[in-house]
DNA sequence: ACATTGTGTGTACAAGTGTGCACTATGAGT
DNA sequence: ACTCATAGTGCACACTTGTACACACAATGT
């Protein structure tokens, strides 16, 4: 019985790794076509609806196949915490570092955030949400700042992806320029984001 | 000689136009092509061409003439300062309130971010760099931040854009929402951006 | 008054597009 | 071993796309 499933899942994931070899071109994932992507998976025309409705349909199982490996990934930042004094930036260094080499990868995330359908928007901003309540989970277990209550909590995990997430948006123009360059920017997401985290330790509810 | 380039520059806005009503009607930006344009614009697709190179001529185009608007907004933002100590929510209500009545344009904004050319996308991000200096600008004038060197008020003015960016992205989903629920989003901005500048405040050079 | 300049038109064509339909062939279940 | 389900093929169709080219015709500068 595998052999069968298995083939499928294998064409599968040529029409996924083919759209994704479009925007790695950069291009945008709006300005595929059904042709373009089943010539790049080596399959005939008619063959992708067999595995899909239509793009977006691709595009909305994209996501969710990226955000398995992304939740992987973070996992791995949030467990090689050496040195709790230098949180922030050993997490930015390495968060950077998966940020150039799984290029395409977020390069289709964002593309995603503000393109597609409204459903794709809403798979990756709840994604992002998710995320939000792991580092909310782990603030909490470091009990680093008792004086948040659980609604500023959320506020201030919310911030802390979003500005994760935008920052990411334009480190993706900066990977191709110098590594100074790319250094330089490192530094100033983590000064934004101690600047966040001072606000947070000297938050007084009023 | 004023009626020639007048109907000149007439059909080019209608081109303009066409091209943001393709976005206001939830497509991307980068699915729309030269034909769709002309006939919204209701000229014929070769007439495209006495005005723009091609798609991409347009849409920066459209980034410059918005950029204009954007930046008129913001002027006006910044001189309605009533009341000091609610700077930070009276101004978030009335950048939302143009998002949300401004709303095409935003969304083309946003688009341009991650979208289209890396020109296009530098054109954007330019345009956030101004925007940040004019806030550098503005808290120097105000002088209530005496500890931070100036290294750092950049970083402060980016983060405060960057978040401003971000939720913007949001926002444009939210808009059709109920108005609690773009009250509820405009609280945790405001909430947001209050943490940041908390720490900044609180801010020690080491 | 007249030639010129340039915006917009109409036609044309090759290439690319989504998708329906009948088909082939091969692995799976009996 | 035989049948059936189904992943992938090939062809077909009507449509859209970018853009070249010759043209029209009105405002402009002389």
């Amino acid at each position: 019985m595998t052999n069968r499933q298995e083939r499928k899942l294998q064409t599968r994931q040529s029409l996924m790794n083919a759209a994704l070899q479009w925007v790695e071109e950069g291009q945008h994932f709006s300005s595929l076509s059904i042709r373009e992507v089943a010539k790049r998976a080596g399959v005939v025309p008619t063959a992708f609806y067999r595995h899909f409705k239509d793009l977006d349909d691709l595009a909305l199982n994209l996501v969710d196949e990226l955000s398995l490996v992304l939740r992987q990934l973070m996992r791995e930042v949030r467990q090689n915490r050496v040195d709790p004094q230098h949180i922030i930036r050993d997490s930015v260094q390495q968060y950077c570092q998966y940020v150039v080499t799984q290029r395409v990868f977020f390069i289709f995330m964002s593309q995603s955030m503000t393109g597609g359908t409204t459903l794709i928007r809403q798979a990756v901003r709840s994604e992002l949400q998710y995320f939000a309540k792991e580092l909310v989970a782990d603030l909490q277990r470091l009990n680093l700042l008792p004086n948040l209550d659980p609604g500023m909590m959320d506020v201030l995990a919310d911030l802390t992806i979003s500005t994760m997430a935008f920052a990411t948006i334009q480190l993706l123009d900066l990977s191709d320029a110098s590594s100074q360059a790319r250094l330089d920017f490192e530094n100033k997401m983590s000064r934004q984001l101690q600047l966040i985290y001072i606000g947070a330790v000297n938050w007084k509810t009023d």
